[in-house]
DNA sequence: CCGACAACCTGTGAGC
DNA sequence: TGCTCACAGGTTGTCG
């Protein structure tokens, strides 16, 4: 499901939303996803003001004045604000309860904040303390959306790598966010095969690369991200970035550059798409 | 350190 | 209709 422009708009809808609200109650309805839930949750929250919601790679983090709560949306979650009384639905595991604005006086206005995942391969944890020295994140690679993510810096964590460049370019402790169908989108655009051994990619092509991402992630996140069949924004809206997808998906279709036939492969038992001619 | 692979879990669609 | 199989946006752990 989710990669970075997935995380990413969901963050978007939901920091304006949520920020400076109270949490008024906490509802867990699985007794884990990948890790069991943090324990007392609900005595930790309740009562606590949510100061803002950043990203870091795939991961989001809400800052409740020090500590943080962190979500991982794995493969199939989301998450999605909903009045107050909403019934839960199938895998609906999680709900956080927050108060209407304190200074508001209009009628009740309270939100859920509640997380789907069908298959919990996604994750729930409270951080005490710097969020940036977890053993989840303290490992992540670049930002690919920051400015040090460069040509240099990115040859730099290449140099020796004999594993093929899409594989490589999907490793988090490398650059974070990048997952499969974006890493596929990129190098499509960036002309570069898929199958080249990511230490003996140019540093010109690197450059290329680096480009493909920052503008693929920035256009798929300024789509809503990718809807393939259950993703949805925080307020239930697909995004519509698969309508701009090149090669993801695309096996036996003509590539829209050259009209060659989009071919598929597997590398480390996932999917990649690319066209023949126009990535070498 | 690196690379290859299995595992975690549910849902869906294809093929028979 | 119903069965079985392959596969799906991610990450972690193990093994050589």
């Amino acid at each position: 499901m989710p990669e970075l422009p997935e995380v990413e708009v969901t963050r978007l809808g939901i920091e304006p939303a949520l920020s400076h609200r109270r949490v008024t109650d906490v509802v867990l309805r699985a007794p884990a996803l990948r890790y069991p839930m943090p324990a007392e949750l609900a005595g930790r929250l309740c009562g606590r003001t949510l100061a803002g919601v950043s990203r870091r790679g795939k991961y989001l983090l809400f800052d409740f004045g020090g500590s943080h709560l962190l979500f991982h949306l794995g493969m199939s979650g989301t998450l999605r604000l909903l009045p107050v009384g909403t019934p839960p639905r199938k895998h609906d595991h999680v709900d956080i309860l927050f108060s209407d604005t304190v200074f508001s006086d209009t009628p009740s206005d309270d939100l859920i904040l509640r997380m789907n995942d069908p298959r919990r391969f996604g994750a729930l944890l409270w951080i005490d303390g710097d969020p940036a020295s977890h053993p989840l994140l303290a490992k992540l690679g670049m930002e690919p959306l920051e400015r040090g993510f460069t040509a240099r810096a990115l040859a730099a964590r290449l140099a020796g790598r004999t594993a093929a460049i899409k594989q490589v370019i999907m490793d988090a402790g490398i650059v974070v966010g990048v997952g499969n169908i974006y890493a596929s989108e990129s190098l499509f655009r960036a002309g570069i095969d898929p199958r080249a051994p990511a230490g003996k990619v140019s540093l010109a092509r690197l450059d290329r690369l680096v480009k493909a991402i920052k503008e693929t992630l920035r256009a798929a996140i300024h789509a809503g991200g990718s809807s393939l069949r259950d993703f949805f924004g925080c307020d239930g809206d697909p995004g519509h970035f698969q309508f701009e997808h090149r090669v993801y998906g695309r096996e036996g279709e003509p590539c829209r550059q050259c009209g060659a036939t989009i071919r598929l492969i597997r590398q480390g038992q996932r999917a990649s798409y690319f066209c023949p001619r126009c990535q070498r």
